[in-house]
DNA sequence: AACGTTGAAATAGTTC
DNA sequence: GAACTATTTCAACGTT
């Protein structure tokens, strides 16, 4: 066995380990999440409006203004769109 | 109101009275589908046994379509390797 | 083999066939839903907030009143939790 | 502003705070992740196949872990069976 | 740097 | 209401 592969082998074992470590604090987390959600949940909160102001209050952390403004615009196009009514004939 | 908006309001408002549509037709043969499992249930069967024999169903036709799709391949290749025609004739 | 289960046989058979015949459909309406997203980002929407779109529009039709006070209420519940300063010392 | 309302603030608060820390603390490993992973490109290694080669070691760990489990399992419900002491002798 | 593709994670729905 | 399954969503990666 060459030492060329002996320390890639060592490189990439530690690779693996390395990533295997960090999977493992990712995974244990996660399950704080979720017992934080049960115990929310055990506390009289409706978990689906919990998730969704969980995600209205990241999206407002992230890019409050663009992705706002882009919503409305979507949801201001679609009104516009479902009352045509006020259109002139000719002008 | 530009018109600008509102030619994109009308679009978008078109798609999501599309995917509207859609998921409606989807939601309908879902309870469709709840139905015919009530009736297998109240004919004696075994909904989890029956929900398996799905399965396995599904799995074989999947199989045997990844199966066929690539003998279509193989034969594909096949009749491209019997027909060089334009391959020029030296360098 | 006996009647019975002859009988039963066909019955199952009568069942899964229904059961798949529905999901080709259900699985041909999802191709066109997809089809319809790749259309809208092809005409320069975003697909992100088309389906934040789509998602408010869904839950304005199911429940508006009831959904949103109760999320208007757990965000102006945090918002008030935020700033306590306008608590008097004492009543 | 009701106490009630405002309790129920703070431990909604409290949720989503956690919640949000957590988030925070998971996307740092993630990122640091990327960073190993990047490492490994650059020590000429095939990210590609280190990623089979990952997810081959987590499927053969969860393989052994659910073995495991389930030989405990079976050891627990012998050790029971051997003890059976708290049967009361007759009715 | 936009695109589709893939794989993993979250969410919703269904059953018991 | 707890668990399981199926669907949907999201992020990373290579590709063009």
């Amino acid at each position: 066995m060459s030492h060329v592969v002996n320390v890639a082998g060592d490189r990439l074992l530690s690779f693996v380990e390395r990533i295997f470590h960090l999977d493992d604090e990712i995974r244990s987390l996660n399950e704080d999440k979720k017992e934080i959600m049960a115990e929310a949940k055990s506390a009289g909160f409706d978990l689906k409006i919990l998730r969704e102001v969980l995600r209205i209050m990241k999206q407002d952390k992230d890019d409050k203004d663009e992705r706002e403004s882009l919503l409305d615009a979507y949801l201001s196009a679609i009104e516009a769109a479902k009352k045509p009514k006020d259109v002139p004939k000719a002008a």
